[in-house]
DNA sequence: GCCGTTTTCGGCCCGACTGTTTTCAGTCG
C-alpha cells in the first residue's frame, strides 16, 4: 500500500468519526496524521513491517503509538479495527455525500438515522420527495441548493484533475517500462494538450516490443499490470482497464515507425483532428493514425514524428496545449504561432505563505526553496486576520512580519529578492480588513475574494469592484472563485471586473495550484482582450508546492500568452515592481 | 489521538455566514 492510499484511509476515517461525533481533536489527529503520510517521501509501507525500527514511524510528526499501530494494520491487512467497526455503523458511500455543499457530518448523520439515506442517489430521491422538509434546518431554499449541488457533483465527478491523471500515467508508465523492449511510453489525449481535468488516460507505448509479430507478449504484461482493477478489453495492440478510483486506461503499443502518427491522432483534440485531415485530403493525401499516405500511390509521407507530419502538411509544429481547432491551424500555415510562454520564463512568485499563517516553513526555507526552483524574486503574502482559521494577522502582526521579512530579504545577500506583502481578505462591503495605514507599507497587497461569500451576482461583483478601488490592492486573488472538482465557483462579472482591473492597472492572479486554476484558458484570453495584467504564482503553504508553477503555465499556454502577456515574467525584481499599479 | 511537559493531563486554529431560528446549530474557510 503506497501513501497516497495510507493518508485516503486515514482521512476517510477521520471522516467517519465525524459522521459518528467523535471528539473533534481526535478526528483533527486522524486528519493530520493523513496529511504527514502524504508528505512523507519514503513509503511508509516498508516502516511498518514487524521487522522494521518501530521508532521509524514515531518519528514522524503527528504519528504516536496509536496511529503507528493503525498504519501496521493498514499496510498488514488493508484495513484497521477502527475503521472497519465504523463501516458497520455507517456506509462508505456516505463519505461522498460530504462533498455536496452544505452537506457535512451533522446532516449526513441526520438523513442516515431519520430517513437511511446514505448515498447521493437516495438523497436525491428524498430532497425532491419533499422529505427533507421534516428535518430540522432543511426547508425549502436549502433543498433547492442541494439539488443543483448534486447535478454539479454529477457532472464533474466522472472526470480527473490533471495532476492527479499525470501523477498516475507516470506511475503506470513506470509499470509498463519495465518490459524490455519497450523503451518509450507517452500520454496522449487530453492530457498531453493540458485540460484541467481528463475523463480517461491515453498511453502510448513503442519500442523493439512493440512490433507486431512479437507485440503479444507486451500485451500480455501490460494486462496483468498490478494496479489494474478491472480489465476492461484486451485486443491486439490495445489494452483498457480501470483502477479502483474508476479512472479508465487506455493503453495502446505501437511500432516505432508509427508512433508519430500515433501520437498526433490520439492527442486531439477530434476537431484539430478533423480540419487536419480535411487539410490533407485538399492536399492530395490522407492522414490515418497509421501514417500521413499519398493518395495516389499509398506512399508513406510521415509517420515516424509529429513534426514531419505537420510539415509535410505545410504547417509549422503545433504544441499540443493549442490542439483545438481555434486558429491554430491558420496560424501553423502563416507561421504566426505564438512563442508560448515556458516554465524558464517565469522568475518571479509573489503569492505564497509561511507558519506565521498557515503555511509550513519559514520565511527562509521559502525563498531557499524558491532558489533551488530558479526563481529570483518571492513575495511573503500571509493571511490577514479576517480569515480566522488561518491564524491571520492583524495590523501590528502583519508589520513585524513584514520587519521580519526585510531582515531575511538582507540576509539573502542578493541570491534572491523577498518583497514584503499580504493576502488581505475582503469584508462584506468590499472593505479590506486592514488599515491603509498598514498596506502601504507593504510591496505586494493582494485582495482576496473568498467562496464562503456566496452572495449573488450583483453583490459579489459589487464587493470585488470596491475591494480593487483600495490604490494599495496592487493584484486580485481569487477572481472566480473556482476549485476544480470541489465547488461551483461563486457568481461574478469577471468582464466588469476584468476591465476596470485593466483601467486601475490592478494584475489579476492565475493560482498555479493544480486544485485550484482560478482561470481558466477563456478566462485569460479575456483578460488578455481587456489588456488587465496577469500574474501566475503558487499559492504556496509549503516548499514542495512551489513547483505548482508548472502546473499554472499550462492554462497560460492554452491561452496563446507569450512572455509579454504575463507580468512575473520580468527578469529583476525592480522590473517587476515597475510592471505593478503604482502606489499612491 | 498527539504532544509536551508542569511526568500525567490539559491544550489542541477561530470567526463569520446561512438558513432557519426567534437564540442557534451547522458549515465553511
Amino acid at each position: 500500500m503506497d501513501n497516497i492510499s495510507l493518508a485516503r484511509l486515514l482521512d476517510e476515517t477521520a471522516s467517519l468519526l465525524e459522521i459518528d461525533g467523535a471528539d473533534i481533536f481526535r478526528i483533527r489527529s486522524y486528519r493530520r496524521a493523513a496529511e504527514a503520510v502524504e508528505q512523507q517521501t519514503t513509503q511508509l509501507a516498508t516502516l511498518a513491517t514487524p521487522e522494521a525500527d518501530p521508532k521509524a514511524l514515531l518519528a514522524i510528526a503527528g504519528i504516536g503509538k496509536a496511529m503507528a499501530a493503525n498504519i501496521r494494520d493498514l499496510v498488514a491487512t488493508g484495513s484497521m479495527p477502527l475503521r472497519e467497526e465504523l463501516l458497520q455503523k455507517y456506509r462508505p458511500t456516505m463519505l461522498e455525500l460530504l462533498r455536496l455543499p452544505g452537506m457535512g457530518p451533522k446532516t449526513v448523520a441526520l438523513v442516515w438515522s431519520a430517513l437511511q439515506v446514505s448515498n447521493i442517489d437516495e438523497l436525491e430521491a428524498a430532497a425532491k420527495a419533499g422529505h427533507l422538509a421534516a428535518l430540522p434546518r432543511m426547508g425549502e431554499k436549502f433543498t433547492v441548493k442541494l439539488l443543483k449541488g448534486i447535478e454539479d457533483h454529477r457532472k464533474n465527478s466522472s472526470r480527473f484533475r490533471i495532476d492527479q491523471a499525470r501523477d498516475y500515467a507516470e506511475k503506470i508508465s513506470q509499470l509498463i517500462l519495465a518490459f524490455p523492449g519497450i523503451d518509450q511510453v507517452t500520454p496522449a489525449g487530453s492530457l498531453r494538450r493540458g485540460r484541467e481535468t481528463v475523463g480517461d488516460l491515453d498511453l502510448l507505448a513503442t519500442g523493439p516490443a512493440c512490433e507486431p509479430d512479437v507485440v503479444a507478449s507486451a500485451v500480455e504484461h501490460v494486462a496483468t499490470l498490478p494496479l489494474i482493477d478491472k480489465l476492461m478489453a484486451r485486443g491486439q495492440n490495445k489494452v483498457t482497464f480501470t483502477l479502483r478510483n474508476n479512472l479508465q486506461v487506455d493503453v495502446r503499443l505501437l511500432p516505432r515507425s508509427s508512433y508519430g502518427a500515433a501520437l498526433q491522432y490520439f492527442t486531439g483534440s477530434k476537431h484539430h483532428n478533423v480540419a487536419l485531415r480535411q487539410r490533407a485530403i485538399k492536399r492530395g493525401m490522407t492522414l490515418s493514425e497509421y501514417a500521413l499516405l499519398r493518395l495516389e500511390d499509398n506512399k508513406i509521407i510521415a509517420s515516424e514524428s509529429e513534426e514531419a507530419i505537420y510539415n509535410a502538411l505545410d504547417l509549422d509544429f503545433i504544441p499540443p496545449e493549442l490542439r483545438e481547432n481555434c486558429g491554430e491551424l491558420e496560424a501553423a500555415a502563416n507561421h504566426t504561432l505564438p512563442q508560448l510562454i515556458t516554465l524558464a520564463d517565469l522568475h518571479g512568485d509573489v503569492h505564497m505563505h509561511t507558519s506565521e499563517t498557515d503555511g509550513t516553513y519559514t520565511i527562509r526555507e521559502m525563498a531557499e526553496a524558491a532558489i533551488l526552483r530558479g526563481r529570483r524574486y518571492i513575495a511573503i503574502t500571509d493571511h490577514s486576520k479576517n480569515l480566522a482559521m488561518t491564524n491571520g494577522m492583524n495590523d501590528e502582526r502583519a508589520l513585524a512580519h513584514a520587519a521580519r521579512v526585510r531582515q531575511v530579504n538582507q540576509e539573502m545577500e542578493g541570491r534572491i529578492h523577498i518583497f514584503t506583502g499580504i493576502e488581505c481578505d475582503i469584508l462584506g462591503e468590499g472593505e479590506m480588513d486592514l488599515t491603509d495605514e498598514t498596506l502601504a507599507q507593504l510591496d505586494i497587497v493582494i485582495a482576496s475574494v473568498h467562496s464562503k461569500f456566496d452572495q449573488p451576482i450583483e453583490v459579489m461583483t459589487a464587493r470585488v469592484l470596491r475591494a480593487i478601488e483600495n490604490p494599495y490592492v496592487r493584484i486580485l486573488a481569487h477572481p472566480t472563485g473556482r476549485k476544480l472538482l470541489r465547488r461551483d465557483p461563486y457568481k461574478i462579472d469577471l468582464e466588469q471586473i476584468f476591465r476596470r482591473a485593466s483601467e486601475l492597472g490592478v494584475a489579476v492572479e492565475h493560482n498555479a495550484a493544480p486544485a485550484r486554476t482560478d482561470l481558466s484558458d477563456s478566462h485569460m484570453r479575456l483578460a488578455k482582450s481587456l489588456g488587465c495584467k496577469i500574474v501566475v504564482n503558487t499559492d504556496a503553504h509549503a516548499t514542495d508546492e512551489l513547483d505548482h508553477m508548472q502546473h499554472g503555465i499550462v492554462q497560460l499556454r492554452r491561452a496563446w500568452l507569450t512572455s509579454a502577456d504575463v507580468i512575473n515574467t520580468a527578469p529583476t525584481p525592480e522590473d517587476f515592481l515597475a510592471s505593478l499599479r503604482p502606489r499612491p
